[in-house]
DNA sequence: ATTGCTCCTTGAATCGTTTTAACGAAGGTT
DNA sequence: AACCTTCGTTAAAACGATTCAAGGAGCAAT
């Protein structure tokens, strides 16, 4: 392999002239500057990013810490990451925590060893001690889906609490009175926002009309682990709608209602949250609480990027999407309220 | 941040000492050691990942390089090579081509431009130019779901011919002998693959039973694109099962035949491939050829990192996994076949 | 002829590790 | 007492780039 030195040498300069080709072409005489560049073609230079990096400080590497990339939402949130990431010629390590507080942990530590720029992350929890120990090993970071509680942070998410309340409001206007929450682990930010957002809408109904409902944390927001839990369930009460914590668990609570033989929409509604693209292809199309998923990582991507082209003009920023509700064909009149 | 120096002289030893307390700790007196760990400790000192690398020519980084990370099959591949990859302290670099040749040539740049230790891909194409290039500056390969052509590395893949025979048979037990198949772009090798499979299977057929077939090459393998061009298209013959690339054009052409009231699957059998989970849920459950994803990625992996780990004993390897049909019910006998 | 500018280019220092040959001390052998 | 070994430690040389102060050439103005 080529290095810096060769290419001097065959090209008759200096080696911080050839530094300078690279990084700024624009203080060579262009005579140097062909030469060079010829140079560097014929013996396929590329420089040793190690050395760069060790240098110059700047790696051009950024971390992304998911809580599940096997749920579309975030896959689309990836590629959002990438794609902002790639256009500006920086690159990302995928981190998978399975919604694990301790793997998260582990994989912070690995991207600081790994000395990347910054990390984007959907914390799985609401502590954030571990996310105050990066920033202060000088790695920049920005939340993605969730907003920083006292830390200095870019932002990009979600007003989940109206979603929440989007939810319940579709489900209220359609009649039902009864209803299941079905969500993931209690102290996720998202969950907890979200029933924020129905305990809110439930409170601005007048109280003869107001419904009444249920909550089940589940440990996993996967399709399987909803099924299990509602097939294995004697079903607490004579609910009608169920607001689901993302599609995937609106996916196994149909298909566990189908076979206990309860039908939907007919004798339940449900309503499920991300609209990820299978929603509209599953048994029964999902009514969902819509997000730009994709929007929301490439912004957060390009906040933190800008952030490291610029350290001094920079001031940290919080960006808030608004959910829309998607109305499909899991969710119906009550038949209470049916003619 | 504190270096290697800080923490060489508050331990009171060189700094040639406090490197082998990191890398090899059995080197040093006990006493020596606890000492050097409590400083690092104290001054949470984390090495520099460049420094580091510069020197030993290590990094601990893979490149994965992947079509298409919304499909779930890719997906789940993808979790494999994570979870194998963080079992050896490894991290990934995760590059979307989006089927484009183009983008794989670039990610590949700037994958060597990092100095990636091994790439992982699933190349877009037959041609391997770029990755003999790859290889030449010295970047370890390894082929995930397709096997090398004159291309000295590893492979991990799934018999595709055979899954493609696989398919068709089972279409012509049910009786189907009008077949349409649906595949991606005609250079895509799995795709070349599962249409030779499917024609070997039909030449084992006694003649005057065999299946006639027609083919339609997508340009993406997306549910968004299957759908589009079934809606569009005026179906070329009197078909009576289709043959998918994979789940997602299963799933586009199941909701494109609905919308012509064409019921799936008294009317027409539709089989998909690769068994995503989403094929349980979907309108109708689909009908697929099953291939283990996860165990792609995570033995493609594993080889690649013990490659890197012991260079002079490694030998290439190819391992083959075979595909299984699973059946639901998007597949059933053909209606001239029924009493 | 001198000075001052501008424009390119250079040389050397530097980033923070790993690596390796060499060294001293301690202990064992003859 | 002289000589080996073994064990633990050290000093210095890489690794391959970036950065920056300083140098030189050419030209215009004085």
């Amino acid at each position: 392999m080529a290095n810096i030195r060769d290419v001097a040498q065959l090209a008759g300069v200096s080696l911080g002239t050839v530094s300078n080709a690279i990084n700024r072409p624009e203080l060579l005489a262009s005579s140097t500057l062909q030469r060079i560049q010829k140079v560097i073609e014929e013996l396929e230079f590329v420089p040793n990013a190690s050395a760069r990096n060790l240098r110059s400080r700047r790696n051009r590497v950024i971390g992304l810490v998911l809580p599940d990339v096997s749920n579309p939402f975030y896959t689309d949130l990836a590629k959002g990451v990438n794609d902002a990431a790639y256009a500006s010629e920086y690159v990302v390590i995928l981190c998978n925590t399975d919604g694990s507080a301790q793997k998260e942990v582990q994989y912070l530590d690995v991207l600081a060893r790994q000395n990347v720029e910054g990390i984007l992350i959907t914390p799985v929890s609401e502590s954030n001690l571990t996310l105050a120990n990066v920033a202060e090993r000088g790695i920049r970071l920005a939340l993605v889906d969730r907003f920083p509680l006292g830390l200095q942070a870019c932002s990009v998410a979600v007003n989940d609490v109206y979603g929440g309340s989007l939810a319940l409001t579709h489900l209220h206007d359609l009649g039902h009175r009864k209803i299941l929450v079905i969500m993931g682990k209690a102290d996720f930010p998202q969950v907890v926002d979200r029933i924020t957002g129905i305990k809110q809408a439930i409170e601005s109904i007048v109280d003869a009309d107001a419904p009444e409902f249920i909550k089940i944390h589940l440990d996993s927001m996967s399709v399987k682990n909803a099924y299990e839990v509602i097939r294995d369930m004697n079903l607490p009460f004579d609910f009608t709608g169920v607001i689901c914590g993302n599609d995937l668990i609106a996916i196994g609570v149909i298909r566990a209602l189908g076979e206990k033989n309860i039908s939907i929409p007919e004798d339940v509604s449900v309503i499920g949250y991300d609209d990820i693209d299978f929603a509209t292809s599953a048994t029964v199309p999902i009514t969902s609480i819509s997000q730009p998923s994709y929007e929301l990582g490439f912004t957060a991507a390009e906040l933190l990027i800008s952030e490291g082209e610029s350290p001094e003009k920079h001031v940290h920023q919080r960006i808030e999407f608004q959910p829309k509700l998607v109305i499909r064909s899991s969710t119906a009149e009550a038949k209470s309220h049916r003619p």
